[in-house]
Order: C-alpha cells, then structure tokens, then sequence
DNA sequence: CATTTTCGAAACGATCAGTTTCGTTTCGAT
DNA sequence: ATCGAAACGAAACTGATCGTTTCGAAAATG
C-alpha cells in the first residue's frame, strides 16, 4: 500500500555548512553552489512542481547522487536555491519617518511579489500546501521574519503617534499582506502603485468620517 | 495521434441533465453523480495532487475510461465535484441593513474558509498555480462570484451612507478576502472571530482618529 | 601513498495520467 | 421485438518522472 513516506530516513539534509574536519576528500563547494544556481534558475523557468531532479542535476552539471547526497528532497533543494539568491535583499528600512519607512517597506515587498520572484514565491507557497515542510520552512525563513519585520515597523509609527495604539499587529500585518497573496493566488498582476493604494485605505479605513 | 483536441476543455463540465438526444445509449447520470460525489470525498481526504484518477474510478465505481469519457483530466472532475458540491451554498444576505448584510456575508466565507471546505479550496488554489485552466476556472466560477457578492454588498453599504463614498471597491474586496487567503496560504488557522475582527479593522482604519 | 569521501553514469522499481482495446450492456428508434 | 449506436467495465498499455541505489573512478587529506 502506499504510505505518506514523509521520509522514514531522517534527512541528511544536515548540510554541514562547516568544512569537514575528517579526513578524506571534503565536499565540493563549487557543486553546491552550481546546484543552489540551478535551482534558482530553473524556478524563474518553470514552477516547481515540473523542475525534475534531472534537470535540476543536468543544469548544475552534476549527478542526481550528488543531489540526494546533501537534500533530502528535490522541494529542499529548491528550496535552498531560492533562500541562498533572495536572502539578503530587501533590508528593511530605518529612517527617522516610521510612515514613510513603513510605506517604503510594503512598496519594496509588493514590488517583489509583481516580479519574477513574486511568482515563484507564488509556486513555492501553492506547494507548500502539499508538502508540510515546505510551508514550515517557507513560514519560518521567509513569511515571519518578514512579518515581524511589517510589525516592527507598525510599532515605530504607532509609537510616532502616527497610528492608533493598542492596534492588533497580527491581523494589520495580514491586512497589509492579503492583497499581495490573494493577487498572487489568484494569478491577478500586482501593480507598481498598489502598496500606496493598500497602505493608503487601510490607515483612513472604509468607514465613513465623522 | 488522434486529435488531442478532444473537446474544448470545460464544455463537458455541463453535461446534458436532460436525457440524450441522439441513438444509443444514454450516459449513465447515476455514474455521474458517483463520480462527482467520489471526487468531493477524496478532496475531504487528501490534496488534489494526491487523488490519482485510479483511486477516483476504484471510488466512484467506474472505470477510468468513463472518467475520460466525459471530462479531459483529473482536475477538471475534482473540480466539478467541488463545485457541485457547494453550489448552493451561502447565498448573499439581503436584510434591509446592508452592514449587517456585510458582516453575515463574511462570517459565512470566513466559516468555510476555516472549516474542511477551506482546506479543499486551499489545495485547489495552490494547485491552480500549476493549472492556467483549473485557475481560471476557478476565478470565474467561484472567486469572481464571490467577489462580485461582496461589492455589491459594499455599494449597498455605500449608498446607505455607512462606507465612505468612491471606495475602490476592487481594492476594498481584496483588503476583506485578503486575510483569509493569507491564512488559508500559510497554514494559519482561521477562527470564528475573525472576520469580525477584519471588518472593523477595516471600518475604523489603522490611522489615529481624528 | 593510503585512506576517505565525493562524483558521474546508469540502472532500478515504483507511480501516475491518460489512452486504447475489447467484449458487454443499455436504451431509443424502427 | 429487434437492431444498432453509443456507454460501460476491466485491464493492458504508453510514456513519463520520481526518489534511490550501485559501482568504479577521481580527488583531497594526513
């Protein structure tokens, strides 16, 4: 019968980012970084689910042993790519407007998801849905920090006095957030001035003034 | 190769509730409606990705010529088994107090988003990223719709005086479902309260009062 | 130089979507 | 009644991809 396999082996996906210590021929850096490449690569190509481990080893110019060596998974290698090539983008702001760091913050975001990076982004969170550890990793290296990131800035300018204290963080995050995901899930384009257009009615509210 | 242009996609989604036309034997309407309920249990049970077309013959009782016989893939059966099953559901309110209208309407999308239902809906959305045919139906058959409902709801709010005038109301509809598309994406449990939550968030606005 | 480990090539076994074949069944039309 | 067109079930069949393994050769360390 088929069973869930959820990998009875518990992954090597312990990829020793330390040089080996032991003896014997050490792991080639040059592989792994081909490998994190490719994957990168053939994500702005294809969506995840038709990358093959073949391709993905034929790219790198390396074995599919090599693959299965160091990942547990063809999603974990995928995976990888996409954090090791997005990581260090996006800084989030620190000037001395909270508002306009946060508005800053949301356009760098939105600008993001209406990229190419938006759409595989896009395919990584749809495959999430089917393989729990890549919504865990997705949630925890990539949705809470940046997360915390929106909600730190929302406490500056709350703090400024520029928004109404005691606001539940959380749910303003999801607020500022939605429109990106439901864009992006349901395949719609996410235009330039739509983090303003977001920003701009969630801090007036729909409701009537008084 | 035979023309693979069987028929042109969604066509045989509808097909004949009346009895054939021409000479031979009739299709099977028990078939079909075991096929359908079939694919709404299996959805119940596990991702879309994850329900092999074997297992939704060997289910439904038929066999996997029949499937093919009257639909052009796995995703278009799912698919109507979804929609037949949640066809009638949550019609829009329509008391004579449109921010009530909008309240209930949202407490009953957001109760199926949290519910088995949502999960289903979920897994048809992230599978919609790797279908242009299973997202598009998927827009016009059910977001669009709802969509349609919840702006309407909006106007009527409007007009009664209780939203602010020239809201964008695409805009607006995406800030409402937007939570909920969050939560559904990342895994986040979505509870009861919720949508009470995101509603008059939204009224009041982030921005301090004035 | 010996040890240890990697690497590439290829093969393996399994699964799945979708098609085809074939013999049987069903019903409307004659 | 009966004929025949089309639907039906069972199962074989395509063609593709998957994760994983095996094996010998290459290479880096001590």
């Amino acid at each position: 019968m088929t069973d869930p396999d959820h990998s009875p082996s518990q992954a090597p996906t312990e990829p020793c980012t330390e040089a080996a210590r032991g003896p014997g021929r050490p792991r080639s850096e040059a592989s792994r970084q081909a490998i994190l490449t490719a994957a990168y690569e053939l994500l702005q190509e294809k969506p995840l689910p038709e990358i093959t481990s073949a391709a993905l080893a034929k790219r790198a110019g390396v074995s599919k042993a090599t693959l299965y060596r160091w990942w547990s998974s063809k999603e974990a290698i995928v995976l990888d790519g996409y954090f090791d090539a997005i990581e260090h983008r996006f800084p989030p702001p620190a000037t001395d407007d909270p508002m306009a760091d946060l508005r800053s913050h949301l356009r760098d975001a939105y600008s993001m998801m209406g990229g190419p990076d938006g759409r595989i982004f896009a395919s990584l969170v749809a495959s999430g849905n089917f393989h729990e550890k890549l919504r865990e990793a997705l949630n925890e290296q990539l949705n809470s920090p940046r997360c915390r990131d929106t909600q730190k800035l929302l406490v500056r300018a709350v703090e400024a006095g520029r928004l109404a204290p005691a606001l539940d963080l959380e749910l303003c995050t999801e607020l500022i957030w939605g429109p990106a995901f439901f864009r992006l899930m349901t395949g719609a384009p996410i235009e330039d001035d739509l983090a303003d257009r977001v920003l701009g009615m969630l801090v007036c509210g729909l409701g009537t003034k008084a």
